[in-house]
Parts: structure tokens; sequence; C-alpha cells
DNA sequence: AAAGCGGGGGT
DNA sequence: ACCCCAGCTTT
């Protein structure tokens, strides 16, 4: 074991931090307004942290507000078209969310009645609900004295408990620590803990003067807590290669088709492209036309870089039947990813 | 247990 | 250039 006895994080100092120093957050019940009694709507936690997984604050909250100003509930989000919520996510990443949120409203209100599930080990049942946000929701939601584990906090125990092996060989030891750890203000102490790691025990800086658990870090006394969590062996990014093909029609209408059902941007709107391969395929255009190179188009993804050489021809609509034609003034509707953004802008639109 | 899956902002 | 973020699902 790597820690043989840990320390329970002092909740009483956390919990007292956070009322006087919790963010304002769209999505938020604050420390205040839950000591009246007042408590977070689960539909709107959910959402929130749906979007929050792998993702900043700062990249959600337009989205949060987007999504809860069309859908307000869950009925509504669950009769919403899974085109309209793919085209309000597009840009957002990680796609499988997207889908994800919707087949999971769609349980909710056809099994459940419309109301989540209370505990986190029901909510887990659901589509995109792991260990992660079931314990988030059923935490912030009741109250339910659970452990929310997310990256976040992995690094502030790290640093707590001067962590001796990278976090993924010590996942239990660390959520039996922070377990040990719930008061009954359960909710709360989630949700101070994520504003600790976001705002004083940051992954570059930790601001250790101003955190209420300094007292007890292991990471402060015994060194400097920054360079903890330490860090696994990291994998190299492979390169692919490819071409993307961006016709008109006389019109001045653009290509779109919409991706494969499964894998990488699957059901996202896309233009037509080669392979992607470790050598540069061969151009072979969809069809006829004036083609013209419009430069190189670089997206990095998690496991790996892509180039992307632009192509892009004035063409008969013929010979095309995958797809649809759009006007250029409409592609902002469009269920297109970033990548695909890049491309059309490359070529002159967007 | 490992791999696949986006995008953006901070440093 | 690199890191890492309120992770989940599939294999």
């Amino acid at each position: 074991m790597h820690l043989p006895n840990p320390a329970p994080i002092d909740a009483a100092a956390v919990l007292a931090w956070y009322d006087t120093h919790a963010r304002d957050l769209p999505w938020r019940v604050s420390p205040a307004d839950r000591a009246r009694g007042m408590a977070p709507d689960p539909y709107r936690i959910w959402l929130s942290e749906v979007m929050l997984q792998q993702t900043t604050v700062a990249a959600v909250k337009a989205y949060f507000l987007r999504f809860t100003s069309l859908w307000p509930t869950v009925f509504d989000l669950a009769a919403a078209p899974l085109d309209a919520v793919l085209k309000e996510w597009a840009g957002l990443g990680y796609y499988a969310r997207a889908r994800n949120l919707h087949a999971c409203a769609q349980a909710v209100v056809n099994q459940h009645g419309g109301k989540f599930p209370t505990t986190s080990t029901s909510l887990q049942t659901l589509p995109g609900i792991g260990a992660y946000t079931s314990a988030a929701i059923a935490a912030i939601c009741f109250d339910e004295p659970v452990a929310v584990l997310d990256g976040n906090l992995d690094r502030v125990l790290a640093r707590y408990y001067a962590l001796p092996v990278p976090v993924r060989d010590a996942k239990e030891e660390l959520r039996a620590a922070l377990q040990a750890s719930v008061p009954g203000r359960a909710g709360d102490f989630a949700q101070a803990m994520m504003d600790l790691g976001a705002t004083i025990c940051a992954p570059r800086t930790a601001i250790c003067m101003l955190c209420p658990i300094q007292p007890g870090c292991v990471g402060t006394k015994a060194a400097d807590p920054a360079l903890y969590p330490l860090k696994a062996a990291k994998a190299e990014r492979p390169v692919r290669k490819g071409h993307a093909f961006v016709m008109t029609d006389p019109a001045g209408d653009v290509y779109l088709q919409t991706r494969p059902d499964k894998g990488l941007l699957a059901k996202m709107t896309e233009v037509p492209t080669s392979d992607w391969a470790v050598d540069l395929p061969a151009v072979a255009y969809p069809v006829q036309g004036d083609w013209h190179h419009r430069g190189q188009v670089i997206h990095i993804f998690t496991h790996f870089r892509l180039e992307l050489e632009i192509w892009s021809a004035a063409v008969a609509p013929t010979g095309l039947d995958k797809g649809w034609w759009a006007e250029p003034k409409a592609l902002k509707g469009e269920a297109l990813p970033t990548l695909f953004r890049k491309v059309l802008a490359a070529a002159g639109l967007e």
C-alpha cells in the first residue's frame, strides 16, 4: 500500500472556506442558498456534469446557458431531435457525450417518469453516467455521502498525501481516503474540493498560503507540492495525413455529408475526405472539376495529429448522392466539428 | 487493463 | 510545445 494510514481531509475547514469562496456558476446553488434549503435541479446538475467531462468550466458556460434556454427540462431535451442536440454540441468535443446525453434524457423520461434516480448506484446505470458523474449528481443534488473523485481531485489528493506513485496506480486508495473524509454536507464538500483544485491547488501553481487544508498537507511539508502528481510515461502522438475536398455548386452552395454512426466524430457533419493514413494518400477527387490546392489544415486530436491538404472546386451538382448542398450562410447551424470548420475556413468559406 | 474519443486555454 | 481539464464506453 502506498498510503498505510491516510489522514482524512479536514472537511470542516474546507466547508468554511467554501462558504466564503465558492465560485458563482450558472448551474450551482450557492452554499448560503443550500443552507436555506434550496436544492439543485438534478437536470441542470446532470447537464453541467456531462458537459464538464474533460472540459473546462470556461468552455462549458455558454453551452450550458444555450442548452437550458432551448431545453429547460429533461422532457424538452428528450423530445428534441438528436440532430438538434448534435448541432448545439458542435465545438464542445467528445461527441459520444451528446449522443449519450440524448439517450439518457429519454431513459429518464421513459423509464423514470422524468425524475432522475437519487442514488449514485442507480444513476450509474444511465447512458453517459459513470463513476464520477453518478457520484457528483448524488452528492450535489441529494447529499449522498460519496467520494466525488475527478482528475482535479486526483491532483489535490496526490499532493496532500505526497503520493509516491502515479495516480493511476493508487486510484482506489485515493478514493478510500476521500470517502473517509466526506461530511454531512456532501454536496457542498464535493463542490468545495473542486473549487479548491481549480483556484488554489491548480495544475501548475499551488497557492498553499490560502489553502484551508494546508496544515495537513504532506506535500507542502515533505517537498514542493507542485512536484505531484508523479507523471506516468508519455505516449508519442502519431501523425496521419489526408485530403479534404470542398465543393461548391453553381449556386455557391457547399457539399456536406454525415459521418458514419460509429468511430471518430460519429454522426457529425463533414466535407468528403480521403482516408487518413501514415503516408499521404494519392489525390482522388470525388468528381471532376477545376481543383485548386488551398493549403493545409492541422488538427490535434488526443491520440493523433491530423494534417489535411485542402482542395476546392466549383463543380456540377451531379454524381454526389450521399450528402446535401448547404448555403454558406447556413454553415453556422450545421453539426460541424472544429476540424471541418477549419477546413471550410481554409477553402474561403465561413 | 487498455484504447478510443475533441477541443480549448494556460504556461 | 506541452499540459490537462468536474471521464465514459468499448474491446
